[in-house]
DNA sequence: GGAATAGTGTCTGTAAGACATTATTAG
DNA sequence: CTAATAATGTCTTACAGACACTATTCC
């Protein structure tokens, strides 16, 4: 135990000393910062993609992301460089959104050319316009989730597109993250826009989980819930579009867990 | 915003470019592992530590950790490279424990050095003897959490030792980590021996989250959920060292999550 | 014996889910 | 009018927390 101490402190002393002096000389490891951006468009779950113009994985969809900028001219944070990656390909940085570090891959096969470490962010934004691509090879767009035909991050088969690298296991991961955070947070308000109704929530928690949703019930547990929600005291403007009479519209309130938690319906018996 | 999205992906293709053909032309970014380790020892939540014997940070405590060996010889996964520096530093690997990914930490100034980006992992144990060290400066040690002072991430002025870089950070965010993993999976066995009875698994968790159990209540509540535990059909020797009956010994369950979830009493009203 | 503990029983308040009901709006 | 929906009411079941109690063991 001692000798495999004494070892590992000579190591680290070794590449300290090299690290202060010549930082060239560390093993070639790149960082890059990807982001699993996901919105509600259509009554679906979509997630943010572009279309690879250049080797490996040409003409694959993958997670926009970038490299992490260092140096003396530009020297960002892991959160602000995400940010960056976001607000460039969606064009426009909504004013409500929320991000937040997914988590770090860095299987070492998991890009052909060299070793490189994805720092995953997971965002959640309101609907956005389509982001207009150019006419050439790479392009940007709002894909359904669903079509990616994921299952516990392999993409089966019969997937519409084909995901670049372990975009695909990215993915799954942030939107499995996704649904667990709505259980206890309120952040299914970054889904909507800044004032909503109940239904309009609801819809939200449906696209994400997948699921029916009682009205009755996620009504009165929405506003049983201290700071989830509160109310502007304005009704819409007109009925939903298949019925019913105006709902009354809230916004966000101050509460940044929800206590009691809003649990999945159907938590399958815990996973054995 | 077409503009916006043409000037990245013209800058990417330069980056991935130069990637193809020449690592070292990236900006120097490094990719450290460290680890948050977490046991219990007499009653008290421990840190596994190392003291720095050299610069920066010279003298101070700092969390066991390395850089990630990329290259033809080494090339070895992140979860792989934090249990490596795990067992290095216990001295011998625990049969029974838990490691998980914390999270990345990449502020531009957290090393003094140049840019070092790292993966955080948080790991529980049982009880593991103390690390010996030898005779010089550099030493490792079970630290317990208490006397670090932490507060939210930043050290108070009055901690015992001292911690270098955003380790401060890093341990109360994996201390956190912690206290919310024992409310909804059974990873508080990992913390006991691989036998244990009700008391002493209601200890570790007495001991994570710094709060006194309702002794009859926990005891009804661990074995109502399904898979958290399971009886040997054993007793211990004696009865506890103040008294009391022989217990029951159990040994951890197939359940992965625990539903539902033993909640910790103070949730405070959700933070606002 | 006295104190501490393992394990169980009981009661109460809260919350989730199922179901019902009323009022209001679109078509 | 008919269908759909917002919002509220009621009932049942489950569970967390408080409290009580018995049996057992250490000192």
């Amino acid at each position: 135990m001692v000798r495999l101490t004494t070892v590992m402190r000579e190591e680290h002393d070794e590449e300290e000393y090299l690290a202060s002096y010549d930082p060239r000389a560390f093993p070639p490891v790149a960082v890059t910062v990807d982001v699993v951006a996901l919105t509600i468009r259509d009554g679906g779950l979509h997630v943010l993609l572009v279309r690879r113009g250049v080797p490996p994985f040409q003409g694959w969809w993958a997670l926009p992301g970038g490299f992490v900028k260092a140096g003396v001219t530009v020297d960002e944070d892991l959160q602000h460089a995400a940010l960056r990656e976001l607000t460039e390909e969606t064009g426009e940085s909504p004013n409500r959104f929320h991000l937040e570090q997914l988590a770090t891959y860095g299987a070492p096969d998991r890009d052909p050319r060299m070793r490189i470490i994805s720092v995953a962010h997971l965002a959640f934004a309101p609907e956005l316009p389509e982001p207009r691509s150019g006419g050439d090879a790479a392009e940007a767009a709002w894909i359904p989730v669903d079509s990616l035909g994921l299952d516990d991050g392999e993409q089966l088969p019969g997937a519409a597109k084909r995901l670049a690298f372990d975009h695909a296991q990215i993915i799954s991961d942030g939107v499995e993250r996704a649904r667990s955070k709505l259980e206890y947070t309120p952040l299914a308000t970054a889904f909507t826009g800044d004032q909503f109704t109940i239904s309009e929530l609801r819809a939200v928690y449906e696209t994400v989980w997948g699921e029916r949703l009682h009205t009755g019930n996620f009504h009165r547990k929405v506003l049983s819930v201290p700071g989830f929600v509160e109310s502007t005291g304005e009704m819409t403007e007109s009925g939903g579009p298949r019925g019913g009479p105006k709902a009354r519209i809230y916004r966000a309130g101050d509460a940044r867990l929800l206590h009691p938690a809003l649990l999945r319906p159907t938590t399958e018996d815990e996973v054995r």
